[in-house]
DNA sequence: GAATGCGCTGGGAGCGCTTTCACATTCGGG
DNA sequence: CCCGAATGTGAAAGCGCTCCCAGCGCATTC
């Protein structure tokens, strides 16, 4: 800080001997390892200070053959899934962990072909501490290949052909069983559900939760509509619900975005939320509180979910067995149910 | 592929080794470089594909002493900051264009003072290749500290406080002396504006354009109270303006997210929205098109922004001295204004 | 007084790659 | 047929760090 154009940073090396004692011994006193006696180790503080040293990370990670990043990757096919804010707030979760050690944050959207090949070697070599591998689609075939990898790997929800070694998910299949239990118990009778993506695991729980309190209740629980999570495959399918279905007086909605769009196109049909129809949503984003009425939810904690992928693969690192983790939902009771 | 364990990766050394040659032509063939002879480039090409070899990044890093990933700062200080749908869609632009690369991104939510650091640390250390920094506050010394840095830095978004040598900017200025014209020129004469935070580059700029037009009109243009960007925020400060200027006319709202707000306010207060009052926002987020009624407001080219960034940043790495470039925005006709 | 142990110390061998360099080998043109 | 010039080739020197190891001196033990 000091020198008035500095270049190059400083080396261990030249740490050390500005200190006046050889490498190995900087090398220990930076790593806080023992076998220093008090007076090297407070010279080489000194010299550390003065040169302005910082460790070569790239270096360190070459020699002890460890990385100092995990990375966050969001599989799928579309980038722009990403613009999700339920993205946002995982990572800000992750975040909030790793801020505490001194692993960085790589992002990958794994989302073209090109992506794909890159998380696939990211997997093999082991660039990369860690990863966390996010909305797995289909039968996307890396799932398997990310949990049998070397590397540490966790689950940030599971996906749909197999149960992971280690993940974190949300009760998406209770949080979805509560909802519809809450429309049956409030008397309705005619129930519909707007499912999510059907091939991701959080959409499909969610319909078997709707579908599970349904039939516990004795009611039909075949009418659904597959939506996409998007407001407008929300408005979309809730349209072909109400013609398929006029007389419906309910519907879970897998996702509060396509709430958003079912409230949209019920009140345009001129049907009364929830009066004459009532909604549940799920996630209980931002915006459900000020829709028209404001939204009964479920939700999830978001950035715990980041919060605990991060803690899981930390500890997976330093060599232990997590085991996986579900995290509560809980209805949000508001004016729509 | 094919073995068994692949415990460890192959190194270049068995690469040479299987193709019979050394390993400095093995790695001319990897690089793509000259002075290989046919046949030894071919035999090269087949043992990396037999083993499947993949370089070791870090390896090559320190090497070359030149690293193979370029991060995204957001600077700030509330970590939730993050959660603005805004970062994502930049995210995805900024993906969209180092995916046709090897650089990797990482992300660094710079909003604690440890945070902070790391980036500070980032920048003395050559550890990326570049950094993109965005969302900087207030008269942070960090922002001088990083357009001085010897690694290429590119602003996303200008500092209030001076100019970087590389940014790329929206015209938030243009963006909303258009909207406030249009207020203007559609009869308007008691016009206010709800600004956001006025410690970032973009709310100052909002509340110039403002002012600016205002003042060319021949009107009064102190009617300001401000906001923080956020929702809530947005409804308090239209509060606030309907106390103090209960004949007001017009409203710029320098965000969508708080034009949101202020809609639920005005539609308490029981004013018609654009009857009583028109209302132009900023950033045309997709919720824009759904509030009640549709919200006028300035488009502002985000992805392209992320995209032009990651342009920016690679010219600035190969060497180049890119010029700062402000994207356009423009005004998007709904049914409030 | 020899044997044992322990804390400290620096030399040196890597980690996996790039890149320089000196030395072959080949080629075209005078 | 000889001489640059271009091209192919592998040995070896790093890049900046960690960590093993052998060697100290010194106190303790029998």
């Amino acid at each position: 800080m000091t020198t008035g154009t500095p270049r190059r940073q400083p080396t261990l090396d030249e740490v050390a001997e500005r200190a006046g004692v050889s490498r190995s011994a900087a090398s220990r006193v930076i790593n806080n390892a023992p076998h220093v006696s008090r007076a090297k180790r407070e010279a080489v503080r000194r010299a550390v200070d003065d040169l302005g040293y910082v460790p070569n990370a790239t270096a360190r990670a070459l020699a002890t053959q460890q990385a100092g990043s995990v990375v966050l990757a969001i599989c799928g096919d579309d980038p722009a899934m990403f613009a999700d804010p339920f993205f946002a707030e995982v990572v800000v979760g992750i975040n909030a962990v790793l801020e505490q050690t001194d692993l960085e944050l790589m992002l990958l959207l794994a989302t073209s072909s090109r992506g794909h090949a890159r998380l696939e070697q990211l997997l093999r070599t082991h660039q990369a501490g860690g990863v966390m591998l996010m909305s797995l689609h289909g039968d996307d075939p890396l799932a398997k290949l990310a949990d049998q990898s070397s590397v540490p790997v966790v689950f940030g929800g599971r996906p749909l052909t197999f149960e992971p070694r280690y993940y974190v998910d949300a009760d998406n299949r209770g949080g979805a069983r509560l909802a519809t239990e809450h429309l049956v118990a409030s008397g309705r009778r005619k129930i519909a559900t707007i499912t999510g993506r059907l091939d991701e695991g959080a959409g499909v729980a969610r319909l078997q939760g709707f579908q599970e309190a349904l039939a516990v209740a004795g009611l039909d629980n075949s009418l659904a509509e597959p939506g996409d999570f998007s407001e407008d495959g929300g408005a979309e399918a809730m349209r072909r619900l109400l013609a398929r279905a006029p007389d419906l007086d309910a519907v879970f909605i897998a996702s509060d975005q396509m709430a958003v769009g079912a409230l949209r196109v019920l009140a345009r049909a001129g049907r009364t939320v929830p009066a004459d129809v009532a909604l549940i949503g799920f996630n209980d984003i931002p915006a459900a509180r000020h829709t028209d009425p404001p939204l009964t939810t479920v939700n999830q904690p978001i950035e715990a979910l980041g919060r605990e992928m991060a803690r899981m693969l930390l500890t997976l690192i330093s060599g232990n067995t997590p085991t996986p983790l579900i995290l509560p939902t809980r209805l949000i009771h508001r004016a729509s149910a």
